[in-house]
DNA sequence: ACCTATTAATAACT
DNA sequence: TAGTTATTAATAGGT
């Protein structure tokens, strides 16, 4: 509604982003509480502008509501021992915070950032496994392409198939349509791009 | 809008009651998918029918959400005794448990392992990450690699220096010891293998 | 922030 | 519960 459409995505113009989003934010807003009256709805929304600002609307208790939400999807089980102390319950929790240290720390290093503490051996390694990555992330991507193309191939007969059973069931009209071998090489050449594999390094460039 | 107005208060009527609810309910959540994406906001809406039924939506991930609302408010700090609930415990949990999960997956991925669950796009991306992580592996291999080398270039220096002045000091006895120079040339290649940067790539091979 | 041509949502009805 | 349509409501683009 408006003075023309407008496609779902995002509104690149950041002035008509803000202004779309306060109108469409009061709108949005507006409906939840109409919703919530006229129906007798526990409703609850939360929205983050871009630039960070927080509303929120609910009908009753944001705390109560979310809670509901979160039994609804089934967190309100319980361990097997019931209730654990809570130093078992830190422990835990600092066992994952290493965790994701680690993990955080080997990723960055994947990436090539924080190598100031390793040394040669240890980049060594890792050039070797960067490698080992490359080699198998090129290797899966061939062989999605030559999926590709194998299906590709069958669709490509089952048309020329059918086409031969067209010619054969209308003899004699030859001269009436399209040349048949038109459509086989409009489906050979696929929509999208998955043939631009012009990628370094790609098999064959 | 429709055949006449209507007054915001509940709908007496349980028929029209529960058909309002669907139609609006329809409506609120693509009008917060629409907001979510035409202005880049972070939405999450919960709603139930008065019936009970759960309906939800979020443009990110629900649990964040609900966790940045909490931080906005201000209500991630302690209860009255200083201690959390459990439910925030178990969020606090849950959160971490996703973090690993994404972390491993990505590890994997960079690991060349689990390549099956992506598409071209994916695949394309990972390599050019991968391969700007091999090239920064090899920046610093260089840059470590000329570190080393200049320092012993100040320390073979230096060493020079000590021996002329043990020449100087000790004029006419030449032939007393070993050829001084063989140790400056000894201490020039270092003990372990860190000129053996004959890597594929590697600058100079 | 306000205006209005247009599109979108939906109330009542089937 | 799903489809139709007359009407109202929301809003895009402009001021």
């Amino acid at each position: 509604m408006g003075r023309g459409k407008v496609e779902l995505k995002r509104i690149e113009n950041p002035t008509n982003r803000q202004v779309t989003f306060s109108k469409r934010r009061d709108g949005l807003f507006k409906k939840a509480i109409e919703l919530s009256i006229l129906c007798e709805a526990e409703v609850a929304l939360l929205v983050f502008s871009s630039s960070g600002k927080a509303y929120q609307f609910s009908s009753d208790d944001m705390d109560r509501t979310i809670r509901r939400y979160r039994n609804e999807k089934g967190l309100h089980k319980m361990n097997s021992h019931g209730v654990r102390t809570i130093e078992v319950w830190k422990n835990e929790m600092d066992e994952m915070k290493k965790a994701i240290d680690t993990l955080e720390t080997k990723h960055k290093h994947l990436a090539g950032e924080d190598l100031t503490t390793l040394g040669m051996k240890e980049l060594k390694q890792l050039e070797r496994q960067l490698k080992i990555g490359v080699d198998r992330v090129r290797s899966r991507k061939w062989r999605l392409l030559s999926e590709h193309h194998k299906s590709m191939q069958e669709e490509n007969s089952i048309l020329q198939k059918k086409i031969k059973l067209h010619e054969l069931l209308s003899e004699g009209d030859e001269n009436s349509g399209l040349d048949s071998s038109d459509h086989v090489i409009q489906r050979f050449i696929p929509d999208g791009q998955p043939l631009n594999m012009n990628q370094p390094g790609f098999p064959g460039s």
